[in-house]
DNA sequence: TCTTTCTGAGCAAACGTTTACCAAGCGAGC
DNA sequence: GCTCGCTTGGTAAACGTTTGCTCAGAAAGA
């Protein structure tokens, strides 16, 4: 079943059943009509490779996530590929899960399948293995940071803002004794999300306690070890930020083990607003970074390169807090023992 | 950069280079060192494409799953991934969210990237769509149930045993009033999990109550709204057994609501254990079954088709119950100050 | 009616591989 | 020394498309 086959069918030549698939304009209607039928009779599809091998085009898009098994990065996956597919592009994904040696293996796969751009959205910079794919002048896009060259875009995340928002609302709260799990530390994004939480405590007028500053990894087990860490510390936080839902889940855990009691002993806010955070005991307080908006920037970039259609360099992303039932007075305050927020799921519209 | 600069550099004919590369043994084993220096000092690479086109072989594997979502399937994903590439392989995963449209449109995907087999991975099945994988001798593996045909291979899961020990746990505990939210009734493996539940439920001399045999969707929110249905009746059970985890997560969230507490008002009793079921809050008991396991048999089955090395027709696929803290005596029984489960995470070793 | 212009279809060459077939070279046996 | 057979490298066809070029034929102008 080749195009042959159809030009036979429609008798017309093989270069005319070509066009009519490429809807080139200069086919008469007529033809087109007979080789439409003949592919409908026949359920003739174009053979992928053969069009790849000819037209130097795989339509074929990277995407390289850090873990797969992080919920953050499924809901992802499936707004990448619903507008991938959209555009008639086919998605290549694949996970590094933090290891060098994965990633590299990721790079190589891409290669060799010839993806016309690849989103790398590990939230980091692995400079050296990305040469690889820069040097072949494949269009890529990161998030945060990377080097600033034609055929690259960069996704920025404003942080800050949401990250700003759930500093306020802690303070407003009246805590004063606020943590911070940070990512691991060579993570940009850990980075920045830190640096937004220190700058935005002291806006408040709190200086920042470094023994409440735990490195994490981004996972429950990370958030786990980290609020050990704390909670074998002899002062303790009244209320703790996680750089990501994940690691606040494993807080959570540590904290109901420990019988801490959040929001009424512990106030807790997440990063990402993964679906999930809104079934967690209690619903999480969390800042939204929203995955479509990234999936859709990054489809929408590397096809304005692809397609050589004024390409953008930049695209902004806005997080925002989203206030549901982990937040609360800190312990020992008059309004102790009314929950701060008896209904179930808010969302703060300003800062 | 293609195979011929390779050839002219290593001053050999391109046949010779693609036999080295293919590791034919005829060739000289000097030519092919020169061959593979050449290859290393062009960096260079076989464009899949044109090895796809002649060879008539893709070395694309797809998988289809129902949710991307769900925490299941990146588990799976993974291992899929995992054991793929290790054989070379590339895979084309492709999410259906339970709606027809979607599956078609996977298929078509599929079909159009020539795929040498599909792994089917949605538990249902979805006769009609797949006919068109089935019609083009596609390899195919479904989990559970489908046509008993050469080039398709089975992985039947043994659902009744990992079930019938958590019901037989339950039981032990005391309970006797136990409920079950089953998955979507169209997807096979739900009604396999109902139907373990049933059986293994009457074993224990038990008649199941209709009431409290809810239907459910395999999502938190299915959990959700089947919890408030159940705590709408009158009469509630002590114990809730779940169809996965996702709905318990769903069910666990509506007792909090309700003032419910688990184990102690009542028992719950998850599937699939997922990663995140040892996090929750109280850690959920579950029934597991291996993703690693499934992924493995699902590329292991496609293989030996596609190689034409003896393929299996059929894999078995064990459960077991994971003891953790979701379960307990039921209320008002004499033991019910004690926490059934005071360690943390036991598994069970036997029946 | 003849020439010119223009539309639109077809021919054939590419794309980068694999592999069947052929041929050269060489050692061994008679 | 000649032939046979084995090893091993090269030549070229094929895979299924796209697309530049050519050219037939229709339309239009003279």
């Amino acid at each position: 079943m080749n195009i042959r086959a159809v030009a036979e069918r429609a008798k017309v030549s093989v270069a005319t059943v070509s066009r009519t698939i490429n809807r080139i304009p200069t086919v008469n209607s007529q033809m087109a009509k007979r080789v439409w039928e003949a592919i409908r009779e026949l359920d003739y599809f174009p053979n992928t490779q053969a069009r790849a091998l000819v037209s130097g085009r795989s339509r074929i898009l990277g995407l390289i996530v850090s873990e797969i098994t992080n919920p953050f990065f499924p809901e992802l996956i499936q707004g990448f590929e619903d507008v991938a597919v959209e555009s008639n592009y086919e998605i290549l994904v694949s996970s590094t899960n933090y290891d060098p040696k994965r990633m590299s293996l990721c790079i190589r796969r891409m290669l060799e399948r010839n993806v016309e751009g690849v989103a790398v959205m590990t939230f980091g910079i692995e400079e050296p293995l990305l040469d690889q794919l820069a040097e072949r002048k494949i269009p890529l896009v990161f998030v945060d940071v990377g080097r600033d060259r034609p055929g690259i875009s960069l996704l920025k995340v404003d942080y800050h803002h949401g990250i700003r928002q759930g500093v306020q609302h802690l303070a407003a709260l009246g805590h004063r004794k606020i943590g911070f799990i940070s990512g691991p530390a060579r993570l940009h994004s850990a980075q920045s999300r830190q640096n937004a939480f220190l700058k935005s405590i002291r806006e408040c007028g709190i200086e920042p306690n470094p023994e409440w500053l735990i490195e994490g990894d981004h996972t429950m087990e990370g958030g786990m070890v980290a609020m050990e860490k704390i909670l074998g510390k002899g002062r303790r936080p009244t209320a703790i930020m996680c750089s990501n839902d994940m690691t606040a889940l494993g807080v959570l855990h540590k904290a109901y083990r420990a019988g801490l009691r959040v929001p009424q002993d512990l106030s807790l806010i997440g990063f990402d607003d993964i679906h999930m955070a809104q079934v967690m005991i209690p619903p999480l307080t969390s800042i939204q970074m929203s995955r479509v908006e990234l999936a859709r920037a990054a489809v929408e970039a590397l096809r304005s390169h692809v397609e050589g259609t004024s390409p953008r360099r930049e695209f902004h992303i806005d997080t925002h807090l989203v206030v549901r039932e982990s937040t609360a007075f800190p312990p020992g305050t008059m309004e102790d023992l009314r929950p701060a927020h008896p209904q179930s799921q808010r969302t703060a519209t300003q800062d």
